[in-house]
Parts: structure tokens; C-alpha cells; sequence
RNA sequence: GGGCCGGUAGCUCAGUUUGGUUAGAGCACACGGCUGAUAACCGUGCGGUCGGGAGUCCAAAUCUCCUCCGGCCCA
């Protein structure tokens, strides 16, 4: 028996069921179990962070991989889907920072201890990682969860350390600088990302020097600057190569400066008088040397001694907005500063140590705080002669977020991983791999990769994998540990239950290979971008046993955020190819951002997040999934709003509504549809059926191929309005009628195969994007009739496309029937005729010949639909006679033409019959006309115009197919029909009120006050009975008899009052 | 400053690859209708300088150039 689905939909209620469904009867290891040996598709879960809660932008992306993988599993593949989790980084630091109170990494040192911080740690990812597979199994994300990877486990790190070896070895893995912010009270670097919140007002130095040019008597280049203690540091002067440069005289001396600035400059110093003697481009200017500032004063500086130590060189990034056009350039203090003096081979000088004082690299300055010095190097400037003026700023400048003391920027020895003998390959790589959408991959990640330059991967925090480089205190001789294996074995020192995290690792010894002494590991963790960055093998066992990797890598397809363009995507690609030199994946969907609904970025400290699990108890998983895929494109932003949704919600309830309508149905007609498919019933089916089955062919057809375009958005949408307009608003109406007949009809039989087999369709190509509510229609629909069916919707094969069910000829005739249906409408509504009101006739005059065609092939349906009793098909142009036509001449574009014969022709053509100079015209595209002095005037369309007379009982409406005439005159027996009608529609409604079941008989009593009434109803007295399933039906003027189980009410039709009362035969159980 | 994405009705989006009839949907709003699957649904109406400017072309939302606004990434 067919098991009813019935009360109205409610998403998060049915989600619990199907949920502990599954769960129960382990409907996902089922699944997983029934695909093996079949291909494998190879997915790759790129790992959330698990620090912080689940929103629904991370839902979204989620949204995404589960559909492509339930698709994917439905289509016959083995899916490859482990889960994986991102569990190391600063922002748990952070975390776990703020619940001791404090804000430092000196302050975890010193006040917590490295241990206890880290177990701390621990517990944080043990708490949010709970929170992120509770929320993604919610959201009906399946993945393998059980056997997840994990970035913090003993051997994923023990990867991430043979990765680095294998770089090693390589001569990728190197020590090197780099320009960091630096918070000098809490004696730590900071991330781009705590740079930013911390940019604040500020008033600092700003004075202009002279920089002697070197064997020139008085002439100097003038730089400006806010940070005077970054001069010791100086090696460079920084010019456009491409700005025009001048020199100019003032007093006695010689200054270089940007020709565009010069007015701005002389202003600002109060000079007058002066003169521009040379103009030229700073490329000109390139190698020219001058003499260091401080050279007496930082004695370290006499010896740079380098081509362009001490020189000016060419940056494009220098700008003409301020200053002087010539930047003092200090490798160590700056990263631009930093890259062009790589460029040009400077020094990385850096007489500043990492709490902010000069070390006695800095002369004179040693000792000092940067930011105290600063007044005494302006003094020796002054005293040089080369301070050219000094006031102050009021400027933006980074602050520590924590203890918003100023930033300094300071060179660093840091750990990279070298870019530029691997970027050709990296490069071709990317060439291969298929992007979706195409840009994302052809342009911007390929800009990306083009421009990166060498992967710094060491930081100096506590949480994450240990860089795992050992350094002989001695000789400098360099370890890099692989494995385990080679740690324990080679080990002089090794604690008990070894835990590579920080601070135990810290306490492993070697002995140096060449002096013997101790070698001791080098204190930073890894970027966390460096673990995930493995995923590809750690994620399998790669050090132990080979065999998945052999079969899995590359990955046939990843799926993140766009912003993994500088992450995950590209260190994925980075590790891959230095490790195995080719791309770990094949395939890549870019998601798009989510946004809040007035398109803003969602922030905590906007307080615009959207929670997941806020959103699933809301309005449902499922709902939230279609409303997310169905939104926008993947790759597009998504403003999230939680008003739309119900629209979603909505739609998903009208296919609930529909499986209500359809399983009620089945079940009372005991309908089996393992006895009866489409093939046995096939002689039975209308068009309306075949229509049917051929749209839900050519939408398999679509869905199928979206979802391999991943188009998913589209796919949706596809399914959406297959549910919606073809099945709700126009099948169900349609076939309504059909279901009522009583007893086992054939062309009842035949609805209910059609819509088994629709309805059996649109469950499996719409459970990967609603998983829960296909279950639980599938459950009822097909499950409860067939054991043999597979036991969740999710085991199911996706649908093939029957091709030889696509009738594109009856999908186009259909729409034409609906396109001339609407005219109907718009004809009744402006004569005021409810649809409800049968009318006599019907024209149709085709303006196309396949309109003709479609009209008379679906005859019965256009009638039906139109609720008409006749249909009239006129020949192509053709007018009903009754329609006078008559025609004249378009003055506008005749006149011109015929100018003095105009009114001759003009009264000639009035008096001919419209009609017949309409059909010639419209047969032969011109009309001839015969003047008095037998002239042959040829009239073409564009010339004549047309105005229908229509008769009272006439009205026409017009479509670009065809134009429609109804017969709106209304006779005595169509006045009974529409007065019976309007009787059943209220006595239906009290049927309804009275809860009765749907083929429950009743005993009816109708109570009228006009005679004409009388007579009329007693005409359609059968009728009346059948609709409302009357056992007996009485027709009365006088009051009615009434029992105690009647239920009677009163109703104004045409003005009149009509009592009806309807009488329960059954009592109520 | 560079790269990429987007800008179409009050709102959310199609349409742009490949130029071609009157630029379409849904929501919202107004009016009307339908209803034994319906807290549903249907019709009609209202609503558009297709961000702006210039160009190419018989023809531009669509192609080219410039420009403005928003977003992402990089400097």
C-alpha cells in the first residue's frame, strides 16, 4: 500500500526523522558499501579551521562538495570523501590567549607555560571540531567522518616534516629574510591580519634631509621621511625610472628631486627663490652615489662598500603623492624597502634587536629605543648641515591591536620554501587543471602564481607542526629530520611518550655530524597554510603504506572560497609539484563569498554573522541548502537573506502538497506501480502524459548536464521549476479530474503511472540537493511498495535520460496551448467571465501554420482548459464571419507614397470587405487595387490597417501565435452548468469544513427562493449529486429538516440567498 | 598602483560566450480569478536612461575604448 505523506511540510521536523532514520539504520556506510569496486571518483575535503563556529557562508561551500558527491555516488561512482580537519594556527592561540587573559607570546611563556597552553589548545580544537561535524552532519554533509584527518596527529605531522625534507634535498628549503611588523613590547611579529585592525592616528617626525651626491661639491638628493630611525639602517635612495627628475638651484647648492614635486617641496621649506637648471628621467639617476648621512655616526655603514650601497636606484613603487619623489630606502625596516634592495643586492642591515633598541651595530645610537632616538639623530643632522627642515605629521600608523604600542618593522631570519625553479612547472600545471568558473583559474589564480614570490612557512608561535630543523650550536650545521624514525633513532636527548608539539619537541637533542657539539631545533612552527597544504598524501597514509596514494593522487576534485586562491588552492599546487612534480588535483569549483543581506561582508565585529546551526533550526537544512545552491552561481557572492528563503521553503512545501495529493490518491485507488508501469499502460496515456514524461526526460537531461558543468544553480533552478510549473500548475489541474473517476479506470491508471514515474524521477535528481526531504518522500512514494527498491533515495541510480520518451514537438505544441490559454484568460477577465462559467465557442486563428497543428493536437486539452464547449480552428489569418473587418489605409506611410491619389484610393479600399483583403493579404503579402483609370495600385501590409468590428458576443485577445475569439453568449444551459458550479464550489468547501473524508457520501439538501432557481438546479440535479458524492440530493423551497448532524450554511450567488445543507452519514469514530 | 569579479524593474536574479522581433523571470504592490493536493495557486496591471560616456555596425544589454560605483586579491 501507498504510504500517505500528509499534513503540510515542516522542514525541520521531517529532518529529525530522516536523520535518526539513517543514523539507525546506517544508511550512509550502506551506501558507501554498495559503491565499492565501482570507479573512483577522487575528492579532496579541503579542511575548515576548526576554530570558531560554522556560518552559513563555510554552509554554503559545504552545500556544495555534498551535492557534487551524492550526485556523483547516485551516477555510480565510488566517492573517495574523507573528512579532514584544519586544527592548528594562531587564531586558536588567540583563542586560547584570551581565556588566560592574556596577549602575548612573552606573556604564554612567562605567566602559563608552553605546556599547559598547549594542552589548552588541544581541548579548544577537541570542543569546536565536535561543533563542526555535529553542524556538517546536520546540514547532511557526508563524508567520512570516522576516519577524518587531522593536522595536529602525531602522523600528519610526521608528513609535513618529510615534505620538508624532501624540499630540502631539493634545495628548496632555505633561511632568509624578511620584513616583518613587530610589536616591540610584546617582542612578536604580527600577521597582515592583526596589521590591519590596528592602524590609528598618529603624530610622527617629518623632516626632509640632503644626501651628498659623492664627488659633487654642494649638490645632494633630498629625501623626506617620518621615521628618522630607520637612517642608520639607510642603503639606498629610491627613484621612478620612469618620472621626470630635476635639478635644481638654490642659493649655492644643487638639489635632486621630482620635477612634479618641486613646487610642493620649495613651499614646504620656505624657499623662494630657485631654479630648475636640468630635467631628465630618473632612469638617468640609476647608480648615482652619495655619501651616507650617518656614516660617521653609525660606523658599520663605512663597510657597505657594494655597487649600489649608498646609491640611487629604481623602484616603480615609488609614488609623487608626498614627500620628494626620492625614498630613503632601508632594507631592513621595510618590505618594499626589503625587495628592492634584494633587487639591487643590498645589505639587509639591521642595527635594531627585536625589543626595539639599537644593538651596537647602531654606533652612536646603541642602546637607545627606536622611537627615543629619533630626536637625537635629527639633532645630528642639524648639526651636519643636512637637515633641510623638521616639523611633524598627523598620519595613519599601525598599532599593536593588544597593547597598542607602535609597530616597527624589522628584517628577520625566517624559513622559506623557494618558488623560482619550481614556478615554470607550478605554471604548466595550472594550465591543465579545468577551472569553474574558466577566470578563476585562467586569470586571477594564474596572476597569482606568476607574481608569488619564495613561501615563508616559519612562525614564531607555539601551536603547529615544529619546523623541524635542528642547528649546531656551533658550526651552524644544518639537520632536517623526516621521520619519526629517524628522530628516535638518531636522537643524543628524547623525552619519554614523545609529543611532537612544542615545547616537548624542543627538548630533542642532536649531535652534531661534524664538531660533535649539541644541535638544537630551531624554535618556530610552520604555517598552518604548509599542513593543509599536504592534505593530498598525509591525508592517507602516505609514510606507511602507499597504496591509497598510488590510486587517489591526483584528486579528481577540490572545491573552496576564491580566497584559497593565495591558500589553499596554491598550497596544494606548491607541495604537489615540488613533491611529485604535478598538481594533487584535477578539477576546481571556486565558491564565491557569502554575504549578509545589504551585500556586506560578514564580520564579528559587525555582528552580521549568520550561524548554521541558527539557520538549520530555522528553517531547515534542506531549505537552506536549495536556497543557497539555487541563489546565485557557486562563483558568485551570495547576500544572504533569510526573506527569501521562504520563498524556497514555499516551493519545496508545493512538492510536498504534490506527493500529499498524488500518495492520497494511489492509496485509495490501491494504485501498485510495480504492477503497472508506463509500458503496460501505454495505449492509455493522453497527451497531458506524454507531455509529462517527456519534460521529465528533458530535465533529467538538463540536471544531469549542469551538474557535470557544475552549474549547480542552474540545476536547481531547472528542477524548481519543473516542480512548480509544470507539474503543480499545470499537470495536477489538469489530470485533477481524472483521479475522480471512480473504480479501476484505465486513463486513471494511466495518470498514476505517469505520475509514479515523474515523481520516482524528481525524488533522485533532487535528493543531492534536499537529502532529507527526497528520503522522506522516497520512503513513502516508492519504498512502501517496493522492498526490492534500494533502501534510501541516496542508494538509488540516477536517472538516465530516456531519449525515446522526448517528444520535442508535444513540449512545443504544449507551450503554444499555453501561451493561447493565457490569452483566453486575459479575453475572460475583460468580459468578465469567471473561468468557472463554461463558454459555447472558441476560435483560434493561427498567425503560423504550427500553431494550426498544435491546436488540433491537443484539442481536447485547450478546451478542457479554457473550460469551452466548442473549438472553432480557423485557416491561417482567417476571421470569424460574424467579425466585421474593415480597412483603410496607414496615412502615415501611404501618403508619401501616393500623395494626390490618396483619397481615391482610400475610399476605393473602404468600401471592399475587409476580410477578404485581410486573407490576400495575408496569403500573398499584397493587395491590388484597380483605379477609375484602370491603374493597378499594389498595397502592402505596412500600408493598410485592419479594424475588426467584433459583435457583442464576441471578445478577442492576441499572442504573437494566434489571435483568440470566445464566444462569450450565454444560454440556458450553460447558465445551469455555471450556476452548478457555483453550488458544487461551495458545498466542496463545506465538505472540507466538515472534514470528511474524500470519498465520503453524504445526503445533501439545497434550499432556493426564485422558481427560475428551482428549475434551473433541478437540470443539473445528476450532475450536482455525483460531484458532491450525494446519496440523495433534494432540491426545495421551503425550510429545510434539519438532523442533528447536519451541517447547513448559508451563501449569496447572483444576488440570491442558496442554503445548502450537508448531512454525515457515517458517525465519527 | 596592478589583477580579477560584479553593476539589467522597488528587491533578488536570467539574458552577454555566438550582436538580430517588443530586454525576461520570481518576489513585492494593485485588481481580478481558481481551489477536495494547496497557510497554496492562476491571470492582468504597475514597474527598465540594461551604472555613465564615446566608438564599431543596417542593428549593441551583448563587441571595443574610456569612466564611475561595489567586492575580492595583490602591491
Amino acid at each position: 500500500m501507498m504510504k500517505v505523506v500528509g499534513g503540510p511540510y515542516d522542514s525541520v521536523e521531517v529532518e529529525k526523522k530522516v536523520s535518526l532514520w539513517w543514523n539507525q539504520n546506517r544508511i550512509f556506510q550502506k551506501m558507501v558499501e554498495s559503491k565499492k569496486g565501482a570507479e573512483l571518483f577522487r575528492f579532496l575535503e579541503g579542511p575548515p579551521t576548526v576554530n570558531g563556529f560554522m556560518h552559513v557562508g563555510h554552509a554554503r561551500g559545504r552545500a556544495m562538495k555534498d551535492v557534487v558527491l551524492r550526485y556523483k555516488t547516485m551516477a555510480g561512482y565510488d566517492v573517495w570523501r574523507r573528512a579532514g580537519w584544519d586544527c592548528q594556527g594562531l587564531p586558536v592561540e588567540l583563542e586560547v590567549e584570551k581565556k588566560f587573559g592574556i596577549s602575548s607570546k612573552k606573556e604564554i611563556e612567562e605567566k602559563i607555560g608552553l605546556q599547559k597552553f598547549v594542552e589548552e589548545c588541544q581541548k579548544l580544537v577537541d570542543f569546536y571540531l565536535n561543533h563542526w561535524r555535529n553542524n556538517s552532519e546536520r546540514l547532511g554533509l557526508w563524508l567520512d567522518y570516522d576516519l577524518a584527518y587531522e593536522t595536529r596527529k602525531r602522523d600528519y605531522i610526521e608528513f609535513v616534516w618529510w615534505a620538508l625534507k624532501e624540499a630540502d634535498k631539493k634545495g628548496l628549503l632555505t633561511e632568509d629574510f624578511k620584513v616583518v611588523p613587530r610589536c616591540p613590547r610584546c617582542e612578536t611579529s604580527l600577521s597582515s591580519h592583526e596589521v590591519a585592525q590596528g592602524y590609528a592616528t598618529t603624530t610622527d617626525p617629518s623632516i626632509y634631509v640632503k644626501f651628498p651626491i659623492q664627488g659633487k661639491e654642494n649638490e645632494f638628493i633630498i629625501i623626506w621621511t617620518t621615521t628618522p630611525w630607520t637612517l642608520p639602517g639607510d642603503e639606498a635612495v629610491s627613484i621612478h625610472p620612469r618620472n621626470n627628475y630635476t635639478k635644481v638651484s638654490v642659493r649655492n647648492e644643487v638639489w635632486i628631486l621630482a620635477e612634479q614635486l618641486v613646487e610642493r617641496v620649495m613651499k614646504d621649506l620656505k624657499v623662494n627663490q630657485y631654479k630648475v637648471i636640468d630635467v631628465f628621467p630618473g632612469k638617468k639617476l640609476e647608480g648615482t652615489k652619495y655619501i651616507h648621512p650617518l656614516l660617521e655616526e653609525v660606523p658599520a655603514q663605512s663597510e657597505h662598500k657594494g655597487k649600489f650601497d649608498h646609491a640611487i636606484i629604481c623602484g616603480e613603487h615609488v609614488t609623487l603623492e608626498e614627500g620628494t619623489g626620492c625614498v630613503h630606502t632601508a632594507p631592513a625596516h621595510g618590505p618594499e624597502d626589503f625587495e628592492i634592495g634584494k633587487k639591487y643586492s643590498l645589505p639587509i642591515f639591521c642595527p635594531v634587536s627585536g625589543d626595539g633598541h639599537f644593538t651596537s651595530e647602531g654606533g652612536k645610537y646603541a642602546g637607545l629605543f627606536v622611537k627615543e632616538s629619533d630626536s637625537k639623530i635629527i639633532a645630528d643632522l642639524e648639526k651636519k648641515g643636512l637637515l633641510l627642515k623638521a616639523s611633524t605629521l598627523e598620519h595613519e600608523y599601525p598599532f599593536c591591536w593588544r597593547c597598542n604600542t607602535p609597530l616597527i618593522y624589522l628584517a628577520d631570519k625566517q624559513w622559506f620554501l623557494k618558488v623560482e625553479s619550481v614556478k615554470k612547472r607550478i605554471l604548466e600545471e595550472n594550465k591543465a587543471t579545468s577551472w569553474v568558473p574558466d577566470w578563476a583559474g585562467s586569470s586571477r589564480f594564474e596572476d597569482w602564481l606568476a607574481n608569488s614570490g619564495d613561501w615563508c612557512i616559519s612562525r614564531s608561535r607555539v601551536w603547529g607542526s615544529p619546523l623541524p630543523v635542528w642547528i649546531c650550536q656551533k658550526c651552524g650545521n644544518k639537520h632536517v629530520v623526516g621521520t619519526l624514525k629517524e628522530l628516535t633513532k638518531e636522537a643524543k636527548t628524547l623525552p619519554e611518550n614523545l609529543d611532537l608539539h612544542r615545547p616537548w619537541i624542543d627538548e630533542v637533542v642532536f649531535k652534531c655530524g661534524k664538531c660533535g657539539e649539541d644541535m638544537r631545533r630551531v624554535e618556530y612552527v610552520l604555517d598552518c597554510w604548509l599542513d593543509s597544504g599536504v592534505a593530498h598524501s598525509a591525508s592517507i597514509d602516505y609514510l606507511k603504506d602507499k597504496r591509497l596514494f598510488e590510486i587517489l593522487y591526483p584528486y579528481d576534485f577540490i572545491t573552496e572560497a576564491i580566497d584559497q586562491t593565495r591558500g589553499w588552492f596554491y598550497s596544494l599546487v606548491f607541495t604537489g609539484v615540488i613533491l611529485f612534480d604535478n598538481s594533487p588535483y584535477k578539477r576546481v569549483l571556486c565558491q564565491g563569498l557569502m554575504l549578509d543581506r545589504y551585500g556586506q561582508k560578514m564580520s564579528k565585529s559587525k555582528g552580521n554573522v549568520i550561524w548554521a546551526s541558527e539557520a538549520m533550526e530555522k528553517i531547515g537544512a534542506d531549505p537552506l541548502r536549495v536556497y543557497i545552491l539555487w541563489k546565485s552561481s557557486p562563483w558568485d557572492s551570495l547576500s544572504f537573506d533569510y526573506d527569501e528563503t521562504e520563498q524556497v521553503k514555499r516551493w519545496l512545501s508545493i512538492l510536498w502538497n504534490i506527493f500529499s495529493f498524488a500518495t492520497t490518491y494511489m492509496n485509495l485507488d490501491e494504485f501498485n506501480p510495480n504492477e503497472l508501469q508506463i509500458e503496460k499502460i501505454k495505449e492509455h496515456l493522453r497527451p497531458e502524459d506524454r507531455w509529462l514524461l517527456s519534460r521529465t526526460q528533458s530535465l533529467v537531461k538538463n540536471v544531469t548536464a549542469n551538474l557535470d558543468a557544475l552549474y549547480l544553480n542552474q540545476a536547481i533552478r531547472d528542477i524548481l521549476t519543473f516542480i512548480t510549473e509544470d507539474l503543480s500548475r499545470f499537470y495536477i489541474r489538469l489530470i485533477r479530474r481524472r483521479t475522480w473517476v471512480e473504480k479501476k479506470d484505465p486513463d486513471k491508471q494511466a495518470v498514476y503511472a505517469t505520475l509514479y514515474e515523474s515523481l520516482s524521477t524528481i525524488l533522485r535528481i533532487l535528493a543531492p540537493f534536499a537529502p532529507y526531504v527526497s528520503e522522506e518522500l522516497y520512503q513513502a512514494l516508492v519504498r512502501s511498495n517496493d522492498s526490492n527498491a534500494p533502501e534510501s533515495v541516496h542508494m538509488a541510480v540516477w536517472p538516465r535520460a530516456k531519449d525515446e520518451w522526448i517528444d520535442d514537438e508535444l513540449e512545443a505544441n504544449m507551450a503554444l496551448i499555453n501561451d493561447m490559454l493565457e490569452k483566453v484568460y486575459t479575453s475572460r477577465q475583460r468580459a468578465k467571465l469567471k473561468l468557472r462559467w463554461p463558454v459555447q465557442t472558441l476560435y483560434v486563428s493561427p498567425l503560423e501554420e504550427k500553431v494550426k497543428r498544435a491546436v488540433e493536437a491537443l484539442k481536447e486539452i485547450f478546451l478542457d482548459q479554457a473550460n469551452a464547449k466548442t473549438l472553432e480552428i480557423l485557416e491561417a489569418g482567417e476571421i470569424p464571419t460574424s467579425v466585421n473587418v474593415r480597412v483603410d489605409l496607414n496615412f502615415q506611410e501611404a501618403g508619401p507614397q501616393f500623395k494626390e491619389k490618396i483619397p481615391e484610393i482610400s475610399s476605393l479600399i473602404r468600401k471592399v470587405d475587409g476580410r477578404v483583403v485581410k486573407q490576400e493579404v495575408f496569403k500573398n503579402g499584397k493587395y491590388f487595387l484597380t483605379l477609375r483609370n484602370k491603374e493597378i495600385v499594389e498595397l502592402s501590409p505596412n500600408l493598410l490597417v485592419f479594424k475588426e468590428e467584433l459583435p457583442e458576443n464576441l471578445t478577442a485577445s492576441e499572442s504573437s501565435y494566434s489571435k483568440i475569439y470566445l464566444d462569450i453568449t450565454r444560454t440556458p444551459e450553460l447558465l445551469a452548468e455555471s450556476l452548478a458550479k457555483e453550488v458544487l464550489r461551495r458545498a466542496q468547501i463545506m465538505r472540507k469544513e466538515m472534514n470528511l473524508k474524500v470519498d465520503e457520501y453524504v445526503d445533501v439538501a439545497i434550499k432556493v427562493l426564485e422558481d427560475e432557481t428551482l428549475g434551473t438546479l433541478q437540470t443539473v440535479k445528476n450532475f450536482l449529486a455525483t460531484e458532491i458524492r450525494a446519496q440523495k440530493l433534494s432540491i426545495l423551497q421551503k425550510d429545510l429538516e434539519l438532523s442533528g448532524e447536519a451541517y447547513v450554511k448559508e451563501w449569496e450567488i447572483d444576488g440570491e440567498t442558496i442554503t445548502i445543507c450537508i448531512t454525515r452519514l457515517n458517525k465519527i469514530d
